[in-house]
DNA sequence: TAAACTAAGTTACGAATTGTAAGTAAAGAA
DNA sequence: TTCTTTACTTACAATTCGTAACTTAGTTTA
């Protein structure tokens, strides 16, 4: 009837990571700093979603956001030591993927 | 300009896990065979979504749904091989969360 | 034997989240 | 001076989600 005492780290973690293009933003700031235009660019998602998940993983303290003051001013996202940390999950997920998922061409 | 060359399966194995609720419902199943019932008790989720979830990943070979026909019948939800292979991913999620993640009790 | 209950969903609908497209401010280039 | 680029913001439409009530079939309770 009660639920599962289940580790309320565990589900904040489902909760961050869960989160739509959360994932694919981390996968994609392991190569290294980048600036917002790249990271658009690259993935295939809207400005408006960008911005909202890169401030929602700076506040999570998985993104770090640096203004650099050269001219004009150029800012940068990168992963944090945290961030960095959650290269084991996407390697697991690129393992699984490998062995199991298959894609349907039709 | 254009996107990064991310393998399709890396990907599709990305939308299945990061779609909300799948993550978790495959971390209930890893403790067995379990009925709707079941599911629905332990985690906080409604039977609207749970069913549509469950469709999902049946459909995706994670899961397999059994009616065993007793009086009355039982409907049985469990993991398949493919599902299971996924636990790796969990593990390093909880990897991750017991080193990183903090909550804020206020 | 009728009334109530359980299991495994389904349906309707309002609320929240997303995506799309256009706009903005500051600086640089043509 | 007009046109671009960068890093966003805003308005609004489309999609997804959560809530609550309902269904069908069998089951226990009174």
């Amino acid at each position: 009837m009660d639920q599962k005492n289940i580790c309320p780290r565990f589900e904040k973690a489902l909760m961050i990571l869960n989160h739509r293009w959360n994932t694919l933003l981390i996968y994609q700031l392991l190569d290294g700093p980048q600036r917002y235009s790249t990271i658009k660019n690259q993935l295939n998602i809207s400005s408006r979603v960008l911005t909202e998940r890169l401030k929602e993983l700076e506040t999570e303290q998985i993104v770090l956001r640096t203004v650099i003051p050269s001219t004009p001013v150029v800012i940068e996202y990168e992963l944090t030591e945290k961030g960095y940390a959650i290269a084991p999950v996407l390697k697991a997920i690129e393992q699984w993927s490998s062995e199991w998922v298959t894609i349907d061409i039709e």
